[in-house]
RNA sequence: GCCCAGAUGGUGGAAUUGGUAGACACGAGGGACUUAAAAUCCCUUGGCCAGUGAUGGCCGUACGGGUUCGAUUCCCGUUCCGGGCACCA
């Protein structure tokens, strides 16, 4: 009597022998070969796991099970990402601390995720916001504080050496408050005052890609930009290497491109303009520097465009325009960064002075105008009307001049912006191009490519300017104003911010009563009573002893979410160190993740940071790598599916989906879990809703059919499917399954319960050929030629696929081979234990049940992925379909081994291919063994 | 506007990178077993046409061209969907 495939009971008991016997415990070892996974660690919140969630977890984690298989020796660590907003307005709103909830919430994480069989290591866990965690976070902080970027060695250096240099340079002030504000320019982490997105409705500070068109990417508030004091991150300093290393990464090619987007490098040219106050140019002005990516475009340069934040606009502004200037700064003033950037009306103000080409000694006008910003390049530009657009808008609304450079190019309508084209009018004629040394500029004739490369020469070698690369990426402004977050270990000696001794960290969050600001605006952390730092007594003691000599106010701040998850893979690696982020054995065994898997979101955010913070702790040598994440695999989205009842407008009645379009009605979203394959519940729809409970029902064919739509999965589409529900009902192993099956990992794609049986069904066959072989007394049997060529196609078939990421395939092929085995009536268990090793990393629960069953040793875990041998899978003919000029018109059977030329012979005096040829004749034959066979003829002439 | 990635049955998706398109699964239809239901098993299932029939023919991978004996795959153009960047000079 075979067993019933009892998965509850199956996957109960593995999971307490795993626990017991720490099955997925990983410890260093020198003789295996180490493969780091990871996932993205989660942020904890309060709605528990969606169906969603797990899907590059269970990828991910069948990949490390098959490199464990594979001999390797596999890290797959998970953690939680803990510290964030949710928890913090909720403690605002129920004054429940963030803790509390947090931990909660990570209590039911760790529940849900057990029921579906990970094997991750749970000793090395790890929370960004437990202190002996976030005690490398701030002290990773400190060394960055300690650093600053020397642009020769391409690397960060030690503060002091830059302190000897300026010494030995004489550029050394002896006031101290002059010497931390000199070496506030150069540190990596450091104080500065800048232009930051303020969000006044969250109460604090963002980063760049936290603001999604002018609103914050939580809870979509209005930001504006304000002026402040921040501590922030010199991410910009790494430009050229963040660029660079995306070329030695196994990313794909679209988020390499998001990243370089975002890092924005542009290759240009600086050119320094002499201007004057007047026309005729008898009162002179001074200089100012213009960055161009188009120096090709010097002779058709028509006025100049200073940003209005730009410090040369006083100076430029003659006293005749002072008034009309002021009036444009004002109004430049009142708008917000929103409505700057949707609204691209032109705007602008003459300054009264004039810039010199140097070029060709024209005089052209200076504007002020908004379209120029003051944060990138040097916050002037020259106008180029003809190979502009924005120029060009600009020269149409003020009617300045606009001179074509290109042959060919009609800029009567539109500016020419393409790089391509033969260069003309450069110059115009031999006396419009100034000499310097007895050489002018001419790049008449050449293309815009070499026009460029030639004028970036001329530049140079005359002094003009300089060639120079600009970056896009913005130092990362490092401070919040929340209280959820990390503390900064720094506190203000007469107001110069000094660190807290390393030996003294970490520095813990404080408690506080209240979690909202202070009534004098201080950020949270300013509730904290005990929040000073006693000097001479190395410890945080209450504000009340604050004297001004030896104890000082601490900062106030606190760290912004991805300054903890940061550099989180390099804790897993030794996760209970409390001397060292990581020791240089474990860092050196584990080196980099090899596979890093979770959502492309995070594309110019933490995957960005993680990559500055990894090459800073690269530049100490503390971390072994210079890219922590070699190869990179971005799971979709699971989206929800939504259902639809129509409801009869201003009645009770719901009308089924094909018949709708009769009535007037109103479609109104149904819980997913009352519908079945689109069908209704309607006793479950009832008692949904005491609203409903009278509801009546206009059915087709005796259904009521759902409508159904694509849409995001939330709780208020009543679309979310728990992943509990599938692991109760059909097990976790079906739920791993088909995850995967459900399409490739990258893809995004919505759930659908509906397909789920297919899956339970194949382990049930699985089970029943599992049970059919081990029930089999007379267990002496061989394998037979055709359960050794169906097993050897499927490792060949599995092995692939996994190193392809190509889950879903696998698990079809799985499914051919079942089938296959049952057919042929399979009763070896030589067959069995093989395909038992091959389904442990997709269904693990089942897999350690048939293992046992099969008396293997131990855990399938720490079985041999087996070897597919090709002299199972030799064919002796094989089966093509013959060719007639390209189209398939008979099968036939070749052998194997036949050469191409035996293939036509024997395609040719087929019986079949005679209606073919007759009265034609053959004009060419092609063979390709294994392949296809095809002959073009032609009628006869 | 610029850059990247896509488009295959009713549905999710395959196709050894140029070689019989639609594997596998869902759904649907038909059948077997059963008092019945569940479960299980078998058959059909891209479209159109012809035939009683086994079967045969034509069309078909968003659209229009091209290269090739042969194109879902390569090239050119168009449309649509998704993602990123964006007064970045």
């Amino acid at each position: 009597m075979a067993k019933e495939y009892n998965f509850r009971e199956i996957e109960q008991k593995w999971h307490r022998l795993w626990t017991e016997r720490q099955t997925y415990k990983v410890v260093e070892d020198e003789d295996r070969k180490k493969f780091y996974v990871l996932n993205m660690f989660p942020y904890p919140s309060g709605a528990g796991l969606h169906v969603g969630h797990p899907l590059g977890y269970i990828a991910s984690d069948i990949f490390a099970r098959y490199k464990r298989l594979q001999g390797f020796n596999v890290l797959n660590p998970m953690g939680y990402d803990a510290y964030g907003l949710p928890a913090e307005q909720y403690a605002i709103k129920t004054g429940q601390h963030p803790e509390k909830t947090t931990f909660a919430n990570i209590d039911r994480y760790r529940e849900q995720l057990d029921k579906i069989g990970f094997s991750f290591d749970w000793d090395r866990e790890v929370r960004t916001c437990s202190p002996d965690y976030y005690h490398w976070t701030q002290w990773a902080f400190q060394k960055m504080w300690g650093s600053y970027f020397d642009e020769e060695l391409q690397k960060a250096q030690p503060i002091e050496k830059l302190i000897e240099k300026l010494k030995q340079e004489g550029r050394w002030p002896a006031d101290e408050q002059a010497q931390s504000d000199l070496l506030m320019n150069y540190r990596l982490a450091f104080l500065g005052e800048t232009m930051v997105n303020w969000c006044p409705k969250l109460g604090t500070v963002l980063a760049n890609d936290e603001v999604v068109e002018g609103v914050s990417v939580r809870g979509g508030y209005p930001v504006e930009q304000k002026k402040m004091r921040q501590w922030c991150l010199r991410v910009s300093a790494y430009s050229q290497r963040l660029l660079d290393g995306l070329d030695t990464i196994d990313w794909s090619e679209s988020i390499k491109e998001t990243q370089r987007n975002w890092i924005g490098r542009s290759e240009g040219t600086e050119i320094e303009i002499p201007y004057v106050l007047s026309p005729s140019g008898e009162s002179e002005g001074g200089r100012f520097t213009i960055f161009t990516t188009r120096a090709d475009t010097m002779f058709g340069v028509t006025f100049f465009v200073l940003a209005p934040e730009s410090e040369l606009v006083d100076k430029v502004t003659t006293p005749e325009q002072r008034a009309a200037v002021d009036e444009y700064l004002k109004y430049v003033k009142s708008r917000t960064e929103r409505e700057r950037m949707i609204d691209h009306t032109v705007t602008g103000v003459f300054s009264g002075a004039y810039g010199i080409n140097p070029i060709t000694g024209d005089k052209c006008p200076i504007y002020i105008a908004e379209y120029v910003l003051a944060g990138y390049g040097t916050g002037a530009i020259m106008a180029v009307p003809a190979h502009d657009s924005r120029d060009y808008a600009f020269a149409k609304h003020f009617g300045l001049p606009i001179i074509p450079l290109v042959e060919g190019a009609d800029v009567s309508e539109d500016s020419y912006d393409a790089k391509e084209g033969i260069v003309m009018n450069s110059p115009v004629s031999p006396d419009k191009s100034v000499e310097y040394d007895g050489e002018s500029l001419c790049l008449n004739g050449l293309t815009i490519k070499e026009a460029i490369a030639e004028t970036k020469r001329f530049v140079e070698a005359h002094k003009l300017g300089r060639i120079k690369v600009n970056y896009r990426l913005r130092d990362a402004i490092f401070s919040r104003q929340r209280y959820w977050g990390e503390p900064f270990p720094v506190y203000y000696k007469h107001g110069i911010p000094t660190m807290i001794p390393e030996e003294c960290l970490p520095i813990e969050l404080p408690q506080v009563e209240k979690f909202l600001p202070t009534e004098t605006g201080e950020p949270p952390l300013g509730n904290a009573q005990v929040w000073a730092w006693d000097e001479v007594n190395r410890k945080i003691v209450d504000k009340a002893l604050i004297d001004e000599k030896t104890v000082f106010p601490i900062e106030l701040y606190t760290m912004p979410g991805f300054a903890g998850s940061s550099a989180y893979y390099l804790r897993y690696m030794d996760p209970h160190n409390d001397k060292a982020l990581v020791s240089p054995e474990a860092a050196a065994y584990w080196q980099n993740v090899d596979l890093y898997v979770g959502g492309s979101e995070h594309a110019t955010g933490h995957l960005i940071y993680s990559r500055f913070w990894n090459k800073f702790l690269f530049d100490l040598g503390v971390s072994k790598k210079e890219e922590p994440f070699q190869k990179l695999v971005n799971q979709g989205m699971i989206q929800g599916r939504s259902n639809f009842v129509y409801r009869i407008k201003e009645t009770n009645t719901f009308v089924s989906f094909g018949l709708k379009d009769q009535y007037d009605v109103t479609p109104i979203h149904v819980d997913v879990n009352i519908v079945k394959n689109d069908v209704l519940d309607l006793e479950a729809f009832k008692a949904w809703s005491p609203e409903y409970a009278t509801a009546d029902f206009i059915l087709e064919d005796g259904k009521y059919v759902c409508g159904w739509a694509i849409e995001k999965m939330s709780k208020s589409m009543y679309n979310v499917v728990n992943p509990d529900m599938i692991v109760e009902n059909y097990g976790a192993d079906t739920l791993r399954l088909y995850e995967m099956f459900l399409g490739p990992v990258e893809q995004s794609k919505p759930w659908d319960t509906n397909g789920i049986d297919g899956c339970f069904r194949f382990l049930k066959k699985l089970w029943a050929l599992a049970q059919s072989i081990l029930n089999n007394q007379s267990n002496q049997s061989t394998p037979t030629a055709e359960n050794l060529k169906t097993l050897h196609k499927l490792i060949k078939k599995v092995t692939a696929d996994i190193e392809a990421f190509s889950y879903n395939t696998s698990i079809s092929a799985f499914m051919v081979a079942v089938n296959e085995l049952s057919q042929q009536k399979c009763t070896s268990r030589d067959i069995l234990e093989p395909m038992v090793i091959l389904i442990a990393p997709f269904a693990p629960h089942i897999a350690e049940e048939l293992w046992e069953a099969l008396g293997g040793e131990g855990s399938v875990c720490d079985a041999r992925w087996p070897q597919y041998e090709e002299k199972y899978l030799v064919e002796t003919s094989v089966k093509l379909g013959v060719q007639f000029n390209g189209k398939v018109r008979f099968d036939m059977l070749f052998p194997a081994d036949a050469t191409p030329e035996q293939m036509i012979a024997l395609a040719t005096s087929a019986p079949e291919a005679q209606k073919y040829l007759d009265g034609m004749q053959v004009v060419k034959t092609i063979a390709i063994p294994k392949r296809i066979v095809n002959i073009v003829v032609k009628p006869q002439a």
